[in-house]
RNA sequence: GCGCCUGUAGCUCAAUGGAUAGAGCGUCGGACUUCGAAUCCGCAGGUUGCGCGUUCGAAUCGCGCCAGGCGCGCCA
């Protein structure tokens, strides 16, 4: 038994269908105050339209039968509308023994059976350095992966490298300017080139090179675009490694165009009837998949778009043998779900295999003034220049807290504070106080035995500590089915709060041997279930701070 | 104008359609001769933007407003 509601829906379940024949999917949840028990249900949400039964007796039936199971509940009371469901001590504290022999596994599942799963994230095109966007969708598109295989998914990463088109072309053409630059010239970067700092400090190192300077302007250009995106992508990939965010594959836009011809991809598309020309151009017919309106696939001077691409690279995604893809992305590309929706579908796959999650944007704000991140006027915080002033556990649980669709005001002052008043060491220091525990009754000699006698646990703050720690495989699953990945830094804090509190009031260790024993088991449950919980949303658990 | 997201305590944010909407920060007042005070205990703070509806029950679902953000390109 790892999930306690689960067990208790389940339980349910069956007495309603031995009873009544009838099938119903009970909701079953934690009681928003003691006297309500641990655990309630609503009985009009089992009731079933066709019982012939009144309130009071359909009530009663169900009631007779959950008292019963003396095994597991202590009580089973109905309050007005609400069955209240009281668990057995002896029950609960047993479950401790599964929680410290799962370890490290507590909390996780098989409900994935297996299942591949494609999370494509980030992906910033590779212009410039990383900002704080992006360290945002790095960390919920990270702990995404980290959850669906904590849940028994087969979930990898990957980075969509944007390498490909006029974006990369104006990259070039701002790295020559910065050369001319460099060489004295008076420039003017173009009005949608690149401006940041960045380009000039990549190049500077070819000022003096004799190849470079003899070149003509036009191979200048496609060489810089081709070593300055290379070097940025490299600064990108190790911006992320110190953030603590590994991808499984960094994938190019190019070579995505090399493995599937524009030509074929064109022609199928056409072969389907879902081409057509109109102003010199070839239209995808995106409008009859649910977009707003068609999308050019090639441009009036033969070039393609990105609607190309993004059409090749997730039909490649599939191909790859994923059954369900994640793409998350910034609120500006929203409008592009139902295009690539269509591609997806034009392609023999089921649009709802791709799942694409907005994360909602962050918005800077300096001295009470919001001010628009652009990349291309070189005014953003960069990932880098977070991580020289805040911990990346830190950063990480910041960014964590927030509901993915909850937007995010950054304040600039803030991130000198985030180090100091970051809730992460809340946790971390509950963390690092159930080892220092641990190393106190070792200096007196006491060491965690398998078999305590748990019934010595009976202040009230044990029986809600150990209860507190049973719902955490319920939370894992719904961060995970839902994507809500702020659910465990709350978690977490939760369980922190009672434990220092539980700390306070009473001392572990003491001449009492059988009572010390039970109580460092459950120290260590508290001490296993924060380490997990700080594993799967990347942050550290530390022994010492 | 159309589409997406958001609106909850002074601030930053939680809340599975359920019971009296909760935390943190901030303010104020307390607690270390005992396992680490990066901790704990207490006080105060609300018409969940507004209105109507669905429901036994709405912060949550629907519709209409208001406010803010982001999109609406043969750029990505």
């Amino acid at each position: 038994m790892l999930n306690l509601k689960e067990e208790i829906k389940h339980i349910v379940r069956n007495i309603l269908l031995d009873k009544f024949g009838i099938e119903v999917n009970p909701t079953i949840e934690v009681s928003p105050k003691p006297e309500f028990g641990d655990f309630s249900s609503n009985l009009s949400s089992l009731l079933p339209g066709e019982c012939k039964l009144s309130f009071d007796e359909f009530a009663n039936t169900i009631l007779s039968d959950l008292i019963e199971r003396k095994e597991i509940f202590k009580k089973v009371l109905r309050k007005d509308s609400f069955i209240n469901f009281f668990l057995n001590d002896v029950f609960l504290f047993r479950q401790l023994k599964d929680v410290i022999k799962e370890g490290k596994k507590y909390g996780s599942s098989k409900k994935g059976k297996g299942i591949k799963v494609l999370v494509e994230f980030v992906s910033a095109n590779p212009t410039g350095p990383l900002n704080i966007v992006s360290a945002r969708a790095a960390a919920v598109g990270d702990v995404l992966v980290k959850l669906l295989n904590f849940s028994g998914y087969k979930a990898d990463a990957e980075y969509y490298i944007n390498d490909a088109g006029r974006q990369i072309e104006m990259l070039g053409i701002s790295a020559e300017k910065r050369f001319e630059e460099l060489h004295g010239e008076e420039i003017e970067i173009p009005e949608d080139g690149y401006k940041g700092d960045y380009i000039k400090d990549c190049i500077s190192k070819f000022v003096d090179d004799e190849k470079v300077n003899s070149m003509d302007e036009e191979a200048r250009i496609d060489f810089f675009k081709e070593y300055v995106k290379d070097e940025i992508v490299r600064q990108q990939r190790s911006s992320l490694e110190r953030f603590g965010v590994r991808f499984k594959k960094w994938i190019s836009e190019k070579a995505i165009l090399e493995k599937f011809s524009i030509q074929d991809v064109v022609d199928y598309l056409r072969s389907r009837g879902d081409v057509y020309e109109k102003d010199g151009a070839v239209w995808f017919s995106t409008a009859k998949y649910g977009d707003d309106k068609d999308r050019v696939l090639i441009k009036q001077d033969g070039t393609h778009t990105y609607v190309v691409s993004d059409a090749s690279y997730h039909k490649d995604k599939f191909e790859r043998g994923y059954k369900h893809l994640i793409d998350v992305w910034g609120p500006d590309h929203h409008g592009h779900v139902m295009r690539v929706k269509a591609a997806v579908v034009a392609f023999g796959n089921n649009p709802q295999n791709l799942e694409i999650i907005i994360v909602q944007q962050v918005v800077l704000v300096s001295r009470g003034k919001k001010e628009k991140m652009s990349k291309r006027a070189g005014r953003f915080i960069t990932l880098d220049s977070l991580l020289d002033t805040v911990d990346r556990d830190a950063v990480r649980f910041f960014f964590l807290m927030r509901r993915i669709n909850a937007h995010l005001d950054f304040d600039v002052e803030l991130a000198k504070t985030l180090s100091l008043e970051n809730p992460v060491y809340y946790t971390q220091y509950c963390h690092a106080r159930t080892v220092n525990i641990f190393n106190f009754a070792q200096e007196k000699r006491i060491n965690l035995t398998d078999e305590p006698n748990l019934s010595l646990l009976t202040e009230p703050q044990e029986r809600e500590i150990a209860k507190f720690i049973l719902l955490f495989p319920e939370v894992v699953k719904l961060a995970s089915e839902r994507r809500d990945v702020h659910r465990i830094p709350y978690y977490l804090l939760e369980l922190s709060k009672i434990f220092h509190s539980y700390y306070q009031k009473v001392r572990i260790v003491t001449d009492d041997v059988p009572m010390t024993l039970a109580r460092l088991f459950l120290v260590k449950a508290v001490q296993q279930v924060i380490k997990n919980g700080l594993t799967l949303i990347g942050v550290s658990a530390p022994e010492k701070m």
